[in-house]
DNA sequence: GTATTCAAGCTTGCATGGAAGATGGCGCGC
DNA sequence: GCGCGCCATCTTCCATGCAAGCTTGAATAC
């Protein structure tokens, strides 16, 4: 937990918010422990005393246990009454769960955004191209982190592209769950090619603007990632991530 | 505001959530909000402050700040820097958004529900055209608040028995948001038929096994609804429900 | 040695006070 | 009359105090 700081850094970019506001001591105690609990400073199954990240954060306990119930809301920690911040692990049986969500929504958005105007609509294709160029320079230099970097980028194109802010806050507050899941099974996917074929072929609908075709085409390759997935979890025997 | 009291009722049922605990003042002060802002004793654009609901709530500031955050984490209200509580309203762009969730939400549930083992699956649809049965009843007899409450607990019952914690928490997120519009617009529903037809399609489905179906029968059933919807909010000006 | 009780120390829940920011009205200058 | 600036007031933000609940471990009875 050591890079745990106020950073000045924004809270979180929730969408549809355009309200610019000076980050308050929450919003700095929220970005924190959001931080923390993504890269693992906070491992999953800690349990935290308030006092102890209000002491860390050089502020009260107030602005501590406030951040902590929107990290509850967004499913990241489980406040226990006296007892303290429990970090949530994820089980296989969460993934499911995840992966459902994602099928519906990232479907969804596809579909909306082949179906936008033409200049939008190309303009998102040529983002999805640009984002899967980058994917397979990165698989060509066997530079995994830059792959799943690549990948998280045209994921998050399409949603935002759909201009939706509450499914870009649905698809983000599921993706700061599994956060810590994808890097941990990037190392284990055996079929990055496939997810290149599978983006340019989303792309491709966009482009075209065969709405059918989008969702289809971002249905089946969440589908067959979870599909590869899954099992694997379950081999490994990860029962908490 | 009058009917704002802590009502020793239990917070909200998060779905996914098993651990029984005795509701907190927070938890209170939570549901008396929340239940305020469904019926509309707090009308959208309502800017409340905090002290004064404490005051009304018969407790101190802190538990109604706590409540408020997380009201604001559920989309329904929005806390304003030094200024107070803002009760959010629902543009027609805002229902556009919604209906989108839903759509995607929706569809994704009734294919999951049409692909359980038989057992479940049957009992399943035996709920929903139960559910439809009501409806129609509710129908023949002009009853309309008991229609709608039997449409509500057919979608409640689909996107349950997914059995998808997850699912359950969005769909009820947005179902909170989009209440008071749901219950303005029940009485500018011309085609109350078509969704008793749309219903039976999807249970049908649902029990056959037909996933595909269900999907699609789940996507156009609120597709019509949308675009049965939205331009009706047009035509009669709403800007903010 | 084992089980039971109880107390101390930890934790958060909630109340409250001080401080700082936002707002609206009033008075002053023009 | 009209606009501008200032101040009183209202609001939240955050720190802190107190009380209550849970856990742990030690001491005692057997």
């Amino acid at each position: 937990m050591a890079r745990m700081q106020p950073s000045g850094g924004r809270a979180v970019p929730t969408g549809a918010d355009e309200g610019e506001k000076r980050p308050s001591l929450v919003d700095d105690a929220y970005a924190a422990m959001r931080a923390a609990i993504r890269d693992a400073s906070f491992a999953p199954g800690y349990q935290a005393s308030e006092q102890e990240i209000a002491l860390r954060l050089g502020m009260s306990r107030t602005p501590v246990h406030e951040a902590a119930i929107r990290l509850q809301e967004d499913g990241l920690v489980r406040v226990l009454p006296r007892k303290g911040i429990l970090i949530l692990a994820l089980a296989p049986d969460d993934m499911r769960e995840i992966y459902d969500v994602i099928i519906a929504m990232e479907g969804r958005a596809a579909e909306l955004v082949a179906a936008l105007p033409d200049g939008e609509r190309l303009a998102a294709a040529q983002a999805l191209d640009a984002h899967t160029d980058t994917m397979a320079d990165a698989h060509a230099r066997g530079d995994l982190p830059a792959w799943g970097r690549a990948d998280g980028a045209f994921h998050a194109a399409l949603i935002e592209h759909a201009r939706n802010g509450r499914m870009s806050r649905i698809v983000q507050a599921i993706n700061d769950q599994s956060h810590r899941a994808r890097m941990l099974t990037l190392n284990l996917r055996r079929t990055l090619e496939a997810s290149v074929t599978e983006h340019r072929r989303i792309a491709r609908a966009v482009r075209a603007g065969d709405a059918v075709e989008a969702l289809d085409a971002a249905r089946q390759h969440r589908i067959r990632a979870r599909d590869e997935l899954l099992p694997l979890l379950d081999s490994y025997g990860l029962k908490h991530l």
